[in-house]
DNA sequence: CTCCGCTACATCGTAATCTGATGTACGCCA
DNA sequence: TGGCGTACATCAGATTACGATGTAGCGGAG
């Protein structure tokens, strides 16, 4: 039990997250916070409050395409599909998360140099 | 020039980046700033407006020892020296850290599984 | 038949904390 | 005298995660 992160240190994680998963392919919502529970080894749970509004928001900004369909069971679900413009998206934060790994890396780890 | 990071990713960051630095011995804040940025490659510099609150209240958490002392060139310093406490505070948030780096390896890296 | 729980989406108030601007003050140099 | 680098400090503004709350459909337990 590797305890769950919650906080500070997922500002700016949600974007990177999702659109990593929808990669993969379309997907709901509640699925994308499933994959994203999964995937990081329970790392990682996003909340509602924090999955639904960056949704709206890839889907205001271009990165996604979002469209109503009917569940043989349970309420109706949102798919969510990457866009093109989402894939650039996805790679800039990726980018940009690898610098900040490694300069983590770097600073915490690195002590000796 | 890799770029540098900043905005929400680095929330939550500074009370490990400030200790990680001061594990190496006794900094003054200006200089705490300045090692981080040599150490994370340039990648993290942190704003005087998160750095001095943030070692305040490390400070006033135990978390640091703090004494003025005069400078012969420039204006006096503030120097903090990590304590016992300080020391456990940063295995916690280095654990933690480490922790998040793998979920979020996990999650944007491992697509395939 | 009713209640509970899971699914599924949505929104709100609260909290944390980084950024950039602004202020004070010292010492050096032109 | 004025500007620059050092050094500490604080503030308003912005971003964004969390938990609570709400709506609603479905299925199983009692």
């Amino acid at each position: 039990m590797t305890g769950r992160i919650k906080g500070q240190l997922l500002k700016g994680t949600t974007t990177l997250l999702v659109l990593s998963v929808l990669r993969e392919g379309e997907l709901y919502g509640y699925e994308i916070a499933q994959r994203i529970r999964d995937k990081s080894g329970g790392a990682f749970i996003p909340s509602e409050g924090s999955l639904y509004p960056a949704l709206h928001s890839l889907e205001a900004a271009g990165a996604l395409d979002a469209s109503w369909r009917e569940s043989d069971r349970g309420p109706r679900r949102r798919y969510y599909k990457i866009t093109k413009g989402g894939l650039g998206m996805l790679e800039e934060h990726a980018t940009e998360w690898a610098v900040f790994s490694l300069g983590m890396a770097r600073a915490v780890g690195g002590a000796d140099r």
